[in-house]
DNA sequence: GTAATTGCAAATGGTTTGCAGCATC
DNA sequence: GATGCTGCAAACCATTTGCAATTAC
């Protein structure tokens, strides 16, 4: 355990708004200003691999990092500001059993996503 | 509309394993053996802006593209061997909705995807 | 004949990696 | 004192882009 680490597990910690590598680094740069991204990104990963945190991954912009609720569950993600939240948790768990059955995958895990205009984008055009 | 343009439609419509880009471009080389990538990539962006197609994008993989169901539906993907498979459809329209509500978001569109590991990469370990 | 497309090569950008030096315990 | 972490810089790689030559209509 290193004051780098110690400053990514804070940072996501006190993060409510699914912050992105680039962010943590920001803000643990503040208090820590000798800190490397290269360091941000081993540790993210490192707690990735520990069920710390949920990643979410998109393919067009920075990665996302959830670690209030390291566990699948549906986000909301604006197209236009990028906002992203974590609405009322839906079950999928029937669902995802029910493709199991259907297709004989073993289903590890899942990821849904709903993309749309956030009520501060709608007002601003 | 063009001999490339044509060979992409014709790969997308008779792909039923959503093929990526590079997988496209090996296809229509054997008939049309100076394709570029650059015009396969174009060209699939330009169907996707027509909502001829359907981008399954993944960060830590190549794109895929599902010219057959060009509208959002729930896949289920092998984490070994990178095999999609369309289960029947669930109807997400209940949930959007309700999202929009809890949420304030304008939904536009959405995407559900189950991982997990195949029949085949069951059996072989 | 004009506007659009092709294909090459170079750029992009988030993420990963190699490695020497340094901190942790 | 040994293991493992840090931080710099370079590598990675799917995708995008600039641009001159070519093609479609």
């Amino acid at each position: 355990m290193t004051p780098q680490r110690l400053g990514v597990l804070k940072t996501l910690a006190g993060s409510v708004n699914h912050p992105t590598v680039e962010e943590i680094y920001e803000q643990i740069k503040r208090q820590f200003p000798t800190v490397s991204l290269a360091t941000v990104y081993k540790t993210v990963s490192l707690l990735k691999g520990l069920n710390e945190v949920l990643e979410l991954g998109f393919p067009d912009a920075s990665n996302r990092y959830d670690g209030y609720r390291p566990f699948p569950h549906p986000h909301v993600i604006c197209v236009r500001c990028r906002k992203i939240m974590d609405p009322e948790l839906v079950n999928l768990e029937a669902i995802s059993a029910e493709m199991s059955r259907k297709t004989g995958y073993e289903i590890q895990y899942h990821r849904l996503d709903f993309f749309g205009i956030c009520p501060e984008c709608r007002k601003s055009g």
